[in-house]
DNA sequence: GACCTTCTTGACCGGCCGGTCAAGCGCTTT
DNA sequence: AAAGCGCTTGACCGGCCGGTCAAGAAGGTC
C-alpha cells in the first residue's frame, strides 16, 4: 500500500488481523522463516490482500515495531499522569515499562531480531532515544528538587532502561510460560531507584 | 561436514577464515540476508568448500555461537584464576565479561539474532545457564564467608548478568564506533557489587 | 440497476537460495 | 610413477520467496 490509503471499517479490521497474526508468527518462528504466504494462509486470504494493506514485508515489521514503541510510550505516559511528584512519576514509569514488557513478550523477541538488521535497527534506535530522553527529563526534574543524587541524567536513564530491558528479556527468552515473579519485579524497581537515589 | 573430520593444517586455516568472515558478515548484514554464496565469494573459494567444512548454514551459526560462549567462559576462568578471595574473583569475572563484550561486539549482534529462532535460542539458553551457575557459585562462596548479604544466589547472578549484557548491548547496537567509557564501566562494576553487598 | 470505490483472488514471475555432485587438482606416501 | 586422500571447483537443481497483476466480487450511493 502506497502512503495513507482510505480504509473502510472492514478494511481496518482486516489490516489489524494481518498485523496481529504476523506479529505472532514472527515471534514464534522468526521473521525470515515466516513467509508472506504463511501469513495470508493463516489469516485465510489471498496473497494480494497483504500487498493491498502493506507496502512490503519489511515495512510490515517496521510498522509493528513503530506501533509497539508508540504503545509503550502511551502506556508510560498514562501511568505517570496520576503522580505529581517526579520521583513517584519515575517509579510509576518504571513499573509501567515492566508490566508492558511482560504483556508484550512477543514484541521483545521481534525487537531482538530487529537489532540484527539495519533497516529495523534504525527504527529501534529512534524509539530507544525517545524513551531515554523522556526518562532523563524526569530524572532531571527530580534532581532539581533534590530528591536524588546528582549525576548525568542520561547515563542514569540508560542504566534504568538496561535493567528493565533485561528483566523483560529474562521472561521472554528463557521460558515464555513462566509468570513474572513479583519479588523479582520489586527487586528490579528498588534497584533502579536505589541507583538514582545514591 | 559430517561429525569430526580429519583436517590438515591448511584445512584448519581455511575453516577458520570461513568462520571469521561469516561472523563479520552475519553481524553486519544479518544472518538471512547473508547467503552462503556471499561468504564463499568473500573468501574467494568455490561453494563446495563451504559444505566440505560445515554441515549447513544453520550449523555454522550454531558453531559460531557455541565457540563464542566457550571463549567467554575461558576468558572469565583465566581472569578469576589470579584472585583467591571469592569477592575479588567475582569482580574479576565481571570485568572480564565486560571486556569480552567490548571486544566481541559482532557476536553480541549475532546473539540477539539468535534468540529470535528456536534452533539458535536453544544453544544460547544453555550457554547462559552455565554462566549463571558459575556466577551463582561464586556468590555462594562469598556468602559463606559473610562477605556479602544473604539472598538467592541465582537471582543475584541473573541481575549481574543483566547489567553486564545490557552494557554490552549499549555499545554493540547504538553505535559500533563509540569507545567504551571507563566511567560507565566503573559504574557498572560498582552497581553489580553494590547489588550483592547489600 | 448502474456505477464507483474498496477490496479480493490466485496464477504467475524472475530471481535467489541452500545444498549437491561429478570431476579434477595437488600434495604425500609408497 | 602410481595410488590415495584432502581439498576444490562451479554448474546445476528443486523449491520457495517476495512481489505483481488482470480479473473480478462486495458493498455503498444515487
Amino acid at each position: 500500500m502506497a502512503e495513507e490509503r482510505q480504509l473502510t471499517r472492514r478494511g481496518q479490521e482486516r489490516r489489524e488481523r494481518l498485523l496481529a497474526y504476523a506479529t505472532e508468527r514472527f515471534a514464534e518462528k522468526g521473521y525470515h522463516p515466516t513467509s508472506v504466504s504463511d501469513i495470508v494462509d493463516g489469516v485465510g486470504v489471498g496473497k494480494g490482500v497483504f500487498y493491498w494493506y502493506f507496502e512490503s514485508k519489511d515495512q510490515l515489521l517496521i510498522e509493528i515495531l513503530r506501533e509497539a514503541l508508540r504503545d509503550l510510550r502511551t502506556t508510560q505516559a498514562a501511568a505517570i499522569a496520576d503522580a505529581s511528584d517526579p520521583l513517584q512519576r519515575l517509579e510509576a514509569g518504571i513499573r509501567a515499562s515492566i508490566d508492558w514488557s511482560v504483556e508484550n513478550r512477543n514484541i521483545i523477541r521481534l525487537v531482538m531480531f530487529g537489532w540484527s538488521e539495519e533497516q529495523f535497527a534504525e527504527v529501534l534506535r529512534k524509539g530507544r532515544e525517545i524513551v531515554i530522553v523522556d526518562t532523563a527529563r524526569l530524572i532531571e526534574q527530580a534532581a532539581d528538587l533534590g530528591q536524588i543524587m546528582s549525576g548525568n541524567p542520561t547515563m542514569m536513564a540508560l542504566a534504568i532502561r538496561a535493567v528493565i530491558d533485561q528483566l523483560g528479556q529474562e521472561y521472554a527468552l528463557t521460558d515464555g510460560s513462566i509468570e513474572p515473579d513479583p519479588e523479582m519485579v520489586e527487586t528490579t524497581v528498588r534497584m533502579c531507584l536505589r541507583g538514582v537515589r545514591g
